[in-house]
DNA sequence: TCAACGTCGATTGTCGACAATTGGAATGCT
DNA sequence: AGCATTCCAATTGTCGACAATCGACGTTGA
């Protein structure tokens, strides 16, 4: 150590920023690939060259091997070392059932916080200043797309955070940050496109919101769950047209989940 | 297409074979990394440099990159695109709360299996084979910690499987190979260690097949979770001694968290 | 004196090339 | 013919160097 640091050796990490448009190339290629396996356009188990990806995307094998990472976590591809990518064509059965098993967690998380007079308190503050930055966006014609479902999901975390289950609170953000989830908002074409779209997520929001300040917990479970469901059947519709498909009704059921 | 490929462009992925104690050398790095973060030798938001990492592990700064966002989706650092990697401390608190959320669903899986006839007679086979395969490593003195851990994870992974309850298993597994406790398995001195440990884990896991085998469900909810809870002790024991900690007598209770 | 701007160093992001390992094919042996 | 062995091409893993970007410092102006 023969100089002293211009800043200190420890402390506090940066607060990261919110990103509005800013994916990095790895990020970018990871979408691009999400939304390839989940349209349909690989097949199970078809194997991913990194080279071939790597020209395909014009970029170099770097950034791919990154996004292939990022597509493990979302159990959209498995990777062997030394061996490479495959592909995990996932069925539609298996992506309705991560939306209702989220519509069923969060449900309970709504349930358990209309229940917790302390917590709904702050809960509801800080989720309107969440929801009123979702509605600052939502005549955007386009491009406020990813803008509007952060603010959207942030409102959402204000309910996880704040239901007083521990290992609720952390399946519901790490399925966010860490799974399909993760996927299901970045994958482009799959919800919030249109202004209606956002203006009727905004209403079931402030429904929400409305029954957590009424202590309703019914009502607010069943917003939430309803909410959720319905992004559900338009993800299942969206892709199934894409795979040429057809969606069994059997996996639009609304009831909850055991 | 100049040329006819030699294996057909599509098909089944190859299945992983079991990896007895290969690790690749990203894994080495993260394992390393995360031990060293969870005893407590990095400060909370103490910067990670690449350059840094690769000189002291004595690689280049790919595979450091690599681990580095293995250690991200196990929440023991925090990635800031173009601004680098910060260690997150967890606190013996977080810890222990991941245990004890973890306890209780696994306690509900084990539950709703005793109450599943048909599931529990499919379970049993399985878990059968998975525990004795345990049971051969139980005796080897050292270096069979790995292999045995494996086969404990299978064994349990029966109970997730057919719990009957979907948002369960998913959250179960997603945690044991993606969340921290992909890290409890993984970071080096944290349990499993001796013979004395294995023998009486491969206990605990007879007597909840034994359970099973009976329809006995609060048996087996009570006999999982107390397993569980038998690790988080070790684990805090270990973590707080090397840290120069004290365990706060709290964070060891055994009842069931709501 | 303080604020805004420009410059600079440090660190991460990306790239192309080389090395290591794998799976399969061809070969030789029983 | 069946099986084990050897060899090879294809692909991933790793490395060092270059480029892009960020935060911090110093300067300049009001």
């Amino acid at each position: 150590m023969d100089a002293i640091p211009p800043t200190p050796p420890t402390g506090e990490a940066p607060r990261a920023r919110r990103r509005t448009s800013a994916l990095t190339i790895p990020e970018q290629i990871a979408n691009r690939l999400a939304a390839a396996i989940l349209n349909g356009e690989y097949r199970d188990g078809e194997r991913l060259r990194e080279q071939d990806l790597a020209e395909t995307h014009g970029v170099s094998r770097g950034p791919v091997r990154e996004a292939l990472r990022a597509l493990e976590r979302y159990g959209l591809a498995i990777l062997l070392p030394r061996r490479g990518a495959y592909a995990v064509g996932l069925s539609l059965d298996v992506i309705a059932e991560a939306f209702n098993a989220r519509a069923a967690l969060a449900g309970i998380a709504a349930r358990q916080l209309a229940r917790r007079e302390a917590a709904v308190a702050r809960a509801v503050v800080e989720m309107e200043a969440a929801l009123a930055s979702a509605a600052e966006l939502v005549e955007e014609p386009a491009g406020a797309t990813h803008a509007f479902q952060l603010a959207i999901r942030d409102t959402a975390l204000c309910i996880y955070r704040y239901c007083g289950a521990g290992h609720i609170e952390r399946a519901l953000t790490d399925q966010v940050d860490r799974s399909i989830w993760g996927l299901m908002w970045r994958a482009q074409p799959l919800d919030f496109q249109t202004p209606e779209r956002r203006r009727e997520s905004l209403a079931f929001w402030t429904g929400i919101l409305a029954a957590l300040r009424a202590r309703d917990e019914h009502a607010a479970e069943r917003l939430l769950r309803d909410d959720i469901f319905n992004t559900r059947d338009r993800v299942l519709a969206s892709l199934a047209a894409l795979r040429g498909e057809a969606v069994d009704a059997a996996l639009m059921m609304r009831e909850a989940s055991a």
